[in-house]
DNA sequence: TTTTTATAACGCAATATTACGATGAATTTT
DNA sequence: AAAATTCATCGTAATATTGCGTTATAAAAA
């Protein structure tokens, strides 16, 4: 095998899983960190500040579209990545909601 | 290659990929959705929940401990699982501010 | 038009993950 | 003690991910 069985979880937790695994590299957080702190939301400008070649980072920003989390839009020769404000609240809701459903009673061990 | 290059990055960067890398399976999902939800703390009663096999089902509670997201405790024949209360709200924490360095401003685009 | 710049896409090599059956160690149960 | 339970670990197979060099494509600059 190696492949995930998908089909047999929720929908739910199979967009939760989603999103997390797109935040579970450390480059991807980076990268998120960049388009949320800089002004403008560019593009090769992520190449520079990472110590990760243009491949990598372009497929890092890639998956990062196929979880939705960004959105990049072609600018003549550029592109300009931004993180998707929508669906960003929307991943963080998702996450706590799974989050809260812990109600850290003691009722364990 | 194939292997992160977890040294390049921020210890923090790192620390919120490997939360969220935890997070990024919904057989993992589910499983701390039993965990939240049930009275008890489960174990092997996990494995009758789920459709995947007891090896497969150790190893992801293996993960889960590894994160720091659960501990396991024996009892007897018995291992007993719970989320780890602390962890748990600390992991919250850190993804909740990671969510929030993004002010959505309109700065993009 | 040629050249440069900016990205995506392709393909390869190294690792990592997912899943499972089988085995083994500890613990009850009989 | 023998048998059954419970769970971790090992080994294996299939697939996925990471990272990079290289190539292809498209726009901007010369």
């Amino acid at each position: 095998m190696g492949a995930t069985k998908s089909s047999v979880f929720s929908v739910k937790d199979n967009r939760i899983a989603k999103i997390a695994k797109a935040l579970g590299h450390p480059a991807r957080i980076a990268i998120l960190n960049l388009l949320a702190n800089k002004q403008a939301c560019v593009c090769g400008d992520i190449v520079d500040e990472l110590p990760l070649s243009q491949s990598t980072v372009s497929q890092h920003l890639k998956e990062l579209k196929e979880a939705g989390l960004i959105t990049g839009e072609i600018e003549g020769a550029k592109v300009c990545y931004c993180i998707d404000a929508k669906e960003w609240k929307a991943a963080q809701a998702v996450l706590n909601q799974m989050f809260e459903t812990y109600k850290g009673g003691s009722n364990c061990c």
